[in-house]
DNA sequence: CGCCGAGTTGAACTGAATCAAGAAACGTGG
DNA sequence: CCACGTTTCTTGATTCAGTTCAACTCGGCG
């Protein structure tokens, strides 16, 4: 628990008061999720803001044989269906932990009342709004400049736990090719390194 | 000005008192551009927050022979190089007017004022970061799934005055393929129509 | 008039998709 | 703990969309 205010302290670049933190983290509730279990199912809407002490988790769109993965999320990251938790529409999307995956979640009505007592709260929210806004810029960016080996070489460098992590096919739907291609990337990626 | 009024509250969905509106609009300037004339330049830090009265700008990074074009924004929305207004660091790319271009601009430390004074401004600014992830999360969604072809399709769907506006190579750069590849589109597109 | 940037068109080439088949890894039930 | 079936990964052959390089047209402007 210690671990997950660090880790706050670490996002918002500051550090949070003793009254501040007990107010956020009596509402925080530990959940763990099996390998393959759902997190969040497509339709619902998401009522948790979630931070991962362990594990990882997909961010996908269900399609009959091949849905569409578009974000992951690791140990000590946020894994919430933004969108649908701010506006309480149903989420277009799904995300499934990938490992077994442990969770402390805080629920949206809770969240309201840590807004109401302290003002960390607003500054996460501010923050984490940034913070996904960056990603989606960066990845797009990278989708206009960059080929699918250049994205799988990045991903090697920034986010090696993943490759181990995820099975390929998920990889492969992220970076925008098919299984296949990533396949073949990886032969060719291995051959140079050798 | 009544129009501008008009645009905000379509925006944020709701209504702006008197008060709170003449904080906020006795802080405009109205500023215009020519076409091809520079609305920021990478490299300076982004000091306004500008609304598109009329006219076309894009965002773009320089590049000898061919710089890369990620956006456009026409009449009745903001244009601002958001992520360097909010953190105050130089801007990684650059903002032109395509064609003459008539924005009302508020700037950094006036917004401040507004901001203590009245509290649309923080709903303008969540609605804007909202507004700014979601229009990114799509665009990356049909970089995952679309071809250039559907690509193009959508853009003269949801935006046919940027087709007439644009010199071709800019969209080609922001729909990204080449301008020849995106030329070769186009004469299908239009064969097809007739 | 002549130049220059923007757009078009052609030809050769390349990275990735698709279709198809086989190999490896994985989980489940006996 | 092995055997079987299912899913995941690999590999090959073919096809296709888009790149690259190059030449040519068109319209505007000094």
């Amino acid at each position: 628990m210690q671990e997950i205010r660090n880790q706050f302290e670490l996002f918002i670049n500051g550090t949070i008061s003793d009254s501040e933190w007990s107010h956020f983290s009596e509402r925080l509730v530990r959940e763990e999720f099996l390998k393959g279990e759902m997190v969040l199912e497509n339709g619902d809407i998401e009522n948790h803001l979630s931070f991962i002490e362990s594990g990882v988790v997909r961010f996908y769109f269900p399609d009959e044989e091949n849905d569409m993965t578009f974000a992951f999320a690791v140990a000590n990251s946020f894994a919430s269906a933004y969108d649908s938790f701010l506006t309480r529409n149903p989420s277009s999307y799904s995300i499934q932990a990938l490992a077994s995956t442990a969770l402390w979640r805080i629920d949206y009505e809770d969240l309201q009342k840590v807004y109401e007592l302290s003002n960390v709260g607003n500054k996460i929210g501010r923050l984490a709004a940034e913070d996904l806004y960056l990603k989606k810029f960066l990845r797009e960016l990278s989708f206009m400049n960059d080929s699918a080996t250049e994205r799988y070489l990045a991903l090697l460098k920034t986010q090696p736990e993943l490759i181990q992590m995820v099975p390929l096919k998920y990889l492969a739907s992220y970076i925008g090719v098919t299984p296949q291609a990533l396949s073949r990337i990886r032969r060719r990626v291995v051959k140079v390194q050798k």
